[in-house]
DNA sequence: TCAGTCAGTGTGAGCGTTCACATACGTTCT
DNA sequence: AGAACGTATGTGAACGCTCACACTGACTGA
């Protein structure tokens, strides 16, 4: 078995063949090996070929860090991601990943505790990725604090930021050319260079879905139940919800938590259960994610008010599970895989990848089929409401 | 504006320092620079800051690439990940990642839809990380089929699989030195290597925590609901539930699901419960996960069974919301946070790493804190049982 | 006093690519 | 026939770093 291993090249464990032994082997100069296997059209059929096999003996592979080194091209970019507990962002991540892959760049992956969150560790990483050299960044950034970090990082390489406050951002971004902004001067170069986008599920889309199904099945008295403050989608969705509920007239209050967390949700439940009357209940409660939705449900259920008879409770994120929760939730499905693509999509846009440039390499009709690259795609992500047991209409109109 | 910014070199966008303009404006040779920048000892005070103090004006970094090429170091491990879905393993990459960074390590991330999982497209990501250059590998692979291909995939690198059929693996590991085993001939180089090695849940001492609390409640009459055949964790789990409860005298029966969602654990049960008397039913339902979980307590409280009180439900994983159910579910938390720094510990000792070499660059007190990298870690990661309501004493014994 | 040591520094080669050329040969056009 | 061109190939220099080694000068110890 030893004797055997040894007698042939491909199989020898530690030496990796270099391009200048495959030249050699092969009787050409290392300069036609790297035709070959960048495809250069300039390649004869037969020397093609007896590299190609040479390449397969001696099981070369190109370097990276040495093509990377001339060409200044690492084929990388990094994601930073937060929140990532949470149901959300792991769906994103997917969709990034394999749209990366598609077109042959590597996606190195940071993960930040949002609750550990600190400015420190923040540009630690940033700092990193710069050192291993990726072409461009990218941030799943939850929470207000992990924005402005992304946004005023500095950096030269394209960003995309995906965040549900894009709309304040990129308010901001186009009043940072002129002279008043929150950005901080050292950054504004690179807002001006036009190297940062913003992608999002559009809050104020999916806050309409939730409020024309409820408005129609008679529902005008509601409490929302807001995430954290310091949360970009949670703030968003808030202002979305507040403007449009207000705008046909509800009695709508809003509880603000502190956490995405279920128990605190429960115990606020409680809390509006004790101190309201029956009749004074709201007809619907609408969460900002499903956890807190199961919490609020709990806590009915408990107290004795029924879902959806006597109260109808609306989550968000359809998080598995939702659909056997008892009773089943009625919640919102935000396209994440829509975003996390269009999130790659946009970045490989700015580093002037997809439109109709040179994608070497064996590009399969995927791409196309898929209708490519769409550069117009608006920053705001879909959603769509799923209809299940614990909303219906209010007893009361 | 633009006058400003192109007076400073720091902040010219393209352009970037290289080790020799460093030197020649510190008055030194790239060498120096080097020995500064790798923290060698024999540089003077006075030329250590003076090279500093050019570095930091010219904003320069070490190219990571230039270094990998003569160092053949490139400080990436390739992670590639099936079954993300899911939620254990997005908190087991967490703590991958986490530990990886400790040490300076880049992770390059690829996920794979273990659905839709071929053996060409595993293969093709092998490969484009061995194009990559990482210096290891690490699997996240649930299903059967993904163990395999990660097992046979013919790489030099170490690599670590996640999966928890280790035992059978590690068996058949032992085995490949001598002549039978299920491993092909081309693999058997790397195997004897002891390049590979396996961490996963340790489903027998799970399996064990689950049975010996439910049988001090006094319960002996049990329907186990098994995951997918094809998924490892489901099968380690399955035979470890069979054995023990096996050994106990209970009266046990099995139903294999085809898939982890709710709604197939969820029909079966309602066939269970249509096509048997109140009093044949069991007094207690474990399911694989928490989804079919919540589908066998959904099926019961449709039917009017109570649970707990007429049958006790139990899940796995704890995921979020599982608290707030209606019932609470009990359940098994695995250590995920642990599973994935064992995994990674594992492969950073396999690299020569974190005993006592050269962790270079300030390291904090964490590792030592955290017990360092624990080589006779045993492959099997703890759970913890999470007594919620769904579970109670029966009430016939 | 002079070899020996050692901290501090410099020199040149080489890592494995790509890039900008240069060269060789066959074909086509006038 | 000779210029002009296109195809197929080769040559040498760069990319930015690390490694092995050589060198300098100051301090040591006999």
């Amino acid at each position: 078995m030893g004797a055997y291993s040894m007698r042939n090249q491909a199989s020898q464990p530690s030496h990796r063949a270099s391009m200048n032994e495959v030249a050699e082997k092969a009787g050409v100069s290392h300069q036609t090996v790297s035709r070959v296997i960048n495809n250069s059209p300039n390649v004869s059929r037969a020397t093609r070929q007896r590299v190609e096999q040479v390449i397969r003996e001696l099981n070369y592979r190109p370097s990276n860090s040495a093509r990377a080194l001339v060409t200044r091209h690492t084929k990388t970019i990094g994601f930073i991601a937060g929140g990532v507990n949470y149901y959300g962002p792991i769906s994103t991540m997917a969709s990034i990943e394999s749209v990366a892959r598609e077109h042959g760049f590597y996606l190195s992956v940071a993960i930040i505790d949002e609750r550990e969150y600190t400015r420190q560790a923040f540009e630690e990483i940033a700092d990193s990725f710069l050192d291993q050299g990726v072409e461009a960044f990218l941030f799943l950034a939850p929470t207000v604090a992990m924005v402005e970090a992304a946004v005023s990082a500095t950096i030269n390489q394209p960003r995309v930021i995906l965040t549900s406050t894009f709309e304040e951002q990129e308010r901001a971004m186009e009043g940072s050319s002129s002279a008043s902004s929150a950005v901080s001067p050292s950054t504004r170069n690179q807002l001006d260079a036009d190297l940062v986008r913003f992608v999002g599920i559009d809050q104020v889309a999916a806050a309409h879905k939730v409020i024309d199904y409820l408005s129609e099945l008679g529902h005008r008295d509601c409490v929302f139940f807001s995430g954290p403050e310091d949360w970009g989608d949670a703030a968003m969705r808030l202002k979305a919800w507040q403007r449009y509920s207000h705008e046909l007239g509800w009695n709508a209050r809003t509880l603000v938590m502190k956490s995405w967390d279920a128990s605190e949700a429960y115990e606020e439940a409680r809390k509006l259960i004790s101190e309201t009357s029956r009749e004074q209940l709201p007809t619907v409660v609408v969460a900002s994610n499903d956890l807190q939705a199961f919490g609020v449900s709990k806590a009915f259920h408990e107290a004795g008010v029924r879902v959806p008879e006597d109260v109808s409770v609306v989550g968000f994120d359809d998080v598995p599970g939702a659909d056997f929760h008892v009773p089943s939730l009625t919640t919102v499905r935000p396209d994440f895989e829509a975003l996390g693509r269009s999130a790659m999509q946009k970045l490989l846009g700015m580093l002037g990848i997809g439109e109709g440039s040179q994608t070497a390499g064996g590009v399969n009709g995927t791409e196309a089929a898929e209708g490519g690259v769409d550069e117009a795609v608006e920053p705001g992500i879909g959603s769509e409401l799923i209809v299940r047991e614990s909303s219906a209409a209010p007893r009361r109109k």
